[in-house]
DNA sequence: GCCGTTTTCGGCCCGACTGTTTTCAGTCG
């Protein structure tokens, strides 16, 4: 059964290969829109395809024709339309949409017009100078197209996309160095990152000020910069040294938050806030919320809003979306409560290491490093024995270790120091240590680390047997996957979630940007089946407690709330739980 | 192909930038 990941896959390749044939761009884009509520449905479109296909139907942005595509992708493993585009359309062609300033008229062109099929038949067209007899390519097309060509075959063995935790670091680090150009009035990044999103295409800087070319100036001189891509008036891109390119637009002051709402995004949100202003008898574009006009092609009307975000998001009668939740056209705003889980909110670390295993820092260091956080609550979890990579702990060392924790707590008197493991979960589902030496411990975050390779159905048996565990309190990185490195396990996440709410047992939000394990559409899962949720650092250097951020805004984009965090509970609820955990289940209604 | 409080046909966000095209087309976000 296809994953609701490939399900968009193929709704893009088909979009892909409708646009290099010059389909009807309408078309093209409802393929596309419909890829992207395929990847962010929490659904299995999958088994929703063969339990109920009307019910397809529901979800936003697919109708009768994409549904029964589903349906036949489901049952026949392939799509009949899909085939046909592919053997009409020259595989290679698709490669060629992804280089800069090259777009599906573009591919149509060089296909028809000069024969291109390929990138290598390109790079032939261009030498040769076959390509000066096609409409619209004078030298400077052509010469931007060779770069173009030579960037791609640069960029082969470099991503596409870049993982959250190193986009935003290199985001703030371009802001600090805007912020002290003068007549800079505010900065901030925007986009898929500002949403959250596990990866990010690229950055999007958003400056105000009253002086553009200053601005424009100190951004082109910034040391990260690799190459000039636009340097307009109010617009500027560059590709920085790692391959990721960075949009910069520079803004008046008055109509900041017009522009951060709109270069935010989702581009779907941006469509639905638009269609509310026009119904509204108003226009919304990145300069506010302005009255429609009074003629047909008249100016527009008087300006409603335009500093703030929620002063536009009020105007259209709306409260304002966090940024996590603006992914899908009409947005989440059913999940936007206002107790949902914010950084501010957490006041317990319950998954670290010490130098007893892997980490880098000493009992007391780590401990020094909780109180600085302000913490109430802190559980030393370092690896079991079958984590020889990680210097494991056997059962001996463990106890030694447990007996240092109690003793380090004299010195901490501000902060509660639990005693736990992070024990690994066999491949099998059995536990790294036996029941008697878990009883000692305060705490179990169970993870699995080995065997990441298994089959759906046996990883979803090996982690039922871990959730029902009754000594186990959370279920660190659930699937172990490594963003842009690892898929990682695929267990039924609905079954999982469903039988960690009725054990108790959380399920961890791993921190580090290059795990974000439970993901946004796991987080969603868990919320709707009542499920409690642990947000954690998994510290293993001091660094590492900053990537709190990552795993809030995760948790944020899958509607977690502050009562069903762990994390966020007062100490006595927290210790409560971890010593009789069966009692105590999310203190919300499923939603 | 999708969608509907201008509803079953006829729209579908819209502005900046670039390059070449002397008024606009394509790309991008």
């Amino acid at each position: 059964m296809p994953t609701n990941a490939e399900i968009a896959a193929t709704l893009t390749a088909i979009a892909d290969l409708l646009d290099i044939t010059g389909a009807n761009s309408f078309k093209v884009n409802a393929y596309r829109k419909a890829a992207r509520a395929a990847e962010s449905e929490a659904q299995d479109l999958g088994a929703l395809a063969v339990a109920d296909p009307p019910a397809l139907r529901k979800i936003e942005g697919i109708g009768e024709s994409i549904a029964a595509k589903i349906v036949e992708l489901t049952t026949t493993k392939g799509i009949a339309e899909l085939e046909r585009l592919r053997s009409e359309v020259p595989a290679g062609l698709l490669e060629l949409l992804t280089l800069q300033g090259v777009g599906p008229k573009t591919v149509h062109l060089f296909w028809n017009k000069a024969g291109v099929t390929d990138l290598q038949s390109l790079k032939h067209a261009i030498d040769s100078g076959a390509l000066t007899n096609v409409d619209r390519m004078g030298a400077k097309t052509i010469e931007n197209l060779r770069t173009a060509v030579a960037a791609r075959e640069a960029a082969r063995a470099q991503p596409t996309r870049f993982r959250l935790g190193q986009a935003v670091p290199i985001a703030e680090a371009m802001l600090l160095a805007l912020r002290t150009t003068v007549g800079v009035r505010q900065a901030a990044f925007a986009g898929s990152a500002r949403r959250g999103r596990e990866t990010v295409g690229d950055l999007d800087l958003l400056v105000s000020c009253d002086d553009h070319d200053s601005v424009r100036q100190a951004f082109l001189s910034l040391p990260f910069i690799d190459r000039v891509l636009a340097n307009g008036e109010t617009r500027c891109a560059a590709l920085l040294t790692g391959g990721m390119q960075v949009d910069l637009r520079i803004v008046d002051d008055a109509v900041f938050g017009a522009a951060l709402l709109y270069f935010t995004g989702s581009k779907d949100h941006n469509v639905f806030l638009r269609e509310r202003a026009i119904a509204a008898k108003m226009r919304l574009n990145e300069y506010g919320l302005h009255q429609a006009p009074s003629g047909a092609d008249g100016p527009l009307g008087a300006l409603v809003a335009a500093h703030t975000e929620e002063s536009i998001y009020a105007a259209l009668g709306l409260h304002c979306l966090p940024p996590e939740l603006r992914e899908l056209h009409g947005g989440d705003f059913a999940r936007a409560a206002p107790d949902l889980v914010e950084t501010s909110h957490v006041r317990a670390e319950l998954h670290a290491h010490t130098t007893a295993s892997d980490g880098s820092l000493s009992i007391h260091e780590l401990a020094s490093l909780a109180v600085s956080r302000g913490v109430h609550t802190l559980a030393i979890t370092d690896h079991s024995k079958a984590s020889a990579q990680a210097n494991g702990l056997s059962v001996e060392r463990l106890h030694r270790h447990i007996d240092a924790i109690r003793t380090a707590q004299a010195d901490f008197p501000t902060l509660c120091l639990l005693a736990g493991s992070e024990v690994d979960i066999l491949a099998d589902g059995r536990l790294d240590y036996d029941d008697e030496t878990l009883a000692r411990l305060d705490v179990v975050v169970a993870s699995p680390h080995a065997a990441l390779r298994q089959e759906p159905a046996v990883a979803t048996k090996r982690l039922l047997r871990a959730i029902t565990h009754p000594l186990v309190h959370i279920i660190g990185h659930p699937t172990g996957r490594i963003l842009l490195g690892r898929e990682g396990l695929a267990p039924d996440m609905h079954e999982l979630a469903a039988a960690a709410a009725e054990s108790g047992t959380a399920l961890e939000v791993n921190c580090h940007w290059s795990r974000l394990d439970l993901r946004d559409t796991h987080v969603k899962m868990a919320v709707a089946a009542g499920a409690l949720v642990a947000i954690d650092c998994d510290i293993h250097t001091a660094d590492d407690a900053d990537n709190l951020r990552y795993g809030v805004a995760t948790a944020r984009r899958g509607g977690l709330l502050r009562q069903s965090c762990v994390n966020t509970w007062e100490q006595k609820s927290l210790l409560g739980w971890l010593k009789n955990k069966k009692s105590t289940r999310a203190p919300h209604a499923p939603r």
